[in-house]
DNA sequence: ACCTGAACACCGTTCAAGT
DNA sequence: ACCTGAACACCGTTCAAGT
């Protein structure tokens, strides 16, 4: 039967520790003995809380969702809503690096964590867009906001050949003579700027979906 | 001074043996023991020809990399070029799919491995356009299918709530009262299908790059 | 139900040594 | 340079037991 925890401790706030230590440590920096040490518990204390890491990790990235802001009311339209929302989402992550494969492998799933979901998805009802464009369009926003993520945070373009030359990498001679056309663009690739990047790739999605909705071209 | 080797081992050698383990075991199911046993030689020994694990798993994504087609010729225009690498960039990530976070987090280094980069850049230089906007298309072609390799392989869409509802995820009448618009939107989610949203998204990218090419819209 | 210590079956990597 | 076995400092999780 049920009983209160004797420790004081709730799912929540070992979660809520967990993301902590991740934000610190990274995500291998994370051990259950780690985190059950900074709780004030024995390590399998917290298997009465989270069946195993996984779970106790997928409810980090529940409390990270549950950061994101909606606007605060609605008045926006569609795009401008989508806009807002997907900016927080970059903001958030950013701010907890270390979680980006969390959020590439667990989708929203509590109530707090959906309710950016839930905004975005009301700003197309109320214009009138179907069920189906709506699912479409989130799904193409989620492949944007994950791959952004990964490619800003990993500093994707920062170890491309040509763009910054890391130690192993090959000598410019051999790059020029082999792939003439990576010695000249790859310089370019890490001078682009993030946040405008995502702004611009944020308009190309917006502006495509808003001609072509409904216009069955799929 | 340089040695030849005792065991018949390559770098090569050793790289293709991991990715082999990662395809069968997951990435978490490689470990140097593991893979030493495989190649029979004492886990040790694997340091011999790359400093750490890491190391190791870097080299794996630059095999995967090789294994991406570009178009045989040059006679494709860059839309088409584009089309025929990024269908066959997901692909090889489809068929290496336990491999998807080193995509995301080691960009393609060796000769073999920037083959399909270099074809890429080879089409827009040719039909005239500028390294930065190539870069730039790079840049947002990488984000896309990186985003949709984490989406499509994490099956991201079948946990969602509403669309699949997973044991410990939320009872539909309390989705139905907090959340409507993902109750109603949710179950479309699971439904759509991978290739053709891939293609749909792929061609707004194109399309959006072709329009706003040198309009200075940025 | 909640919490624990000991044990099991692993890890990656350092170290000292052998060829 | 190439290769090895032993050891170090960890892991997540199972098990048996205590409240």
């Amino acid at each position: 039967m049920r009983m209160p925890p004797r420790t004081g401790l709730t799912e929540r706030a070992v979660a809520a520790k967990a993301l902590e230590l991740i934000d610190a440590d990274g995500l291998d920096g994370l051990s259950i003995r780690k985190l059950a040490t900074e709780l004030g518990v024995s390590p399998m204390t917290l298997y009465t809380y989270f069946p195993d890491r996984d779970a106790l990790l997928e409810a980090a990235a529940q409390l990270l969702y549950a950061e994101i802001e909606a606007p605060p009311d609605d008045t926006l339209g569609p795009q401008d809503t989508v806009r807002h929302i997907m900016r927080s989402v970059r903001r958030v992550i950013l701010r907890h690096p270390n979680t980006v494969t969390l959020v590439a492998k667990y989708p929203p799933r509590t109530l707090d964590a959906l309710a950016f979901v839930e905004a975005g998805y009301r700003s197309f009802s109320r214009a009138g867009i179907t069920p189906l464009d709506t699912a479409r369009a989130y799904r193409a926003l989620a492949v944007y906001s994950i791959g952004t993520a990964e490619i800003e945070i990993n500093r994707y373009f920062a170890h491309h050949p040509a763009a910054n030359l890391p130690a192993k990498s090959l000598d410019t001679p051999t790059l020029q003579r082999h792939l003439p056309n990576v010695t000249k663009v790859g310089p370019l690739l890490d001078q682009l700027d993030d946040t405008a990047e995502f702004d611009y790739g944020l308009d190309l999605i917006l502006d495509g979906f808003t001609q072509r909705r409904g216009h069955g071209d799929r």
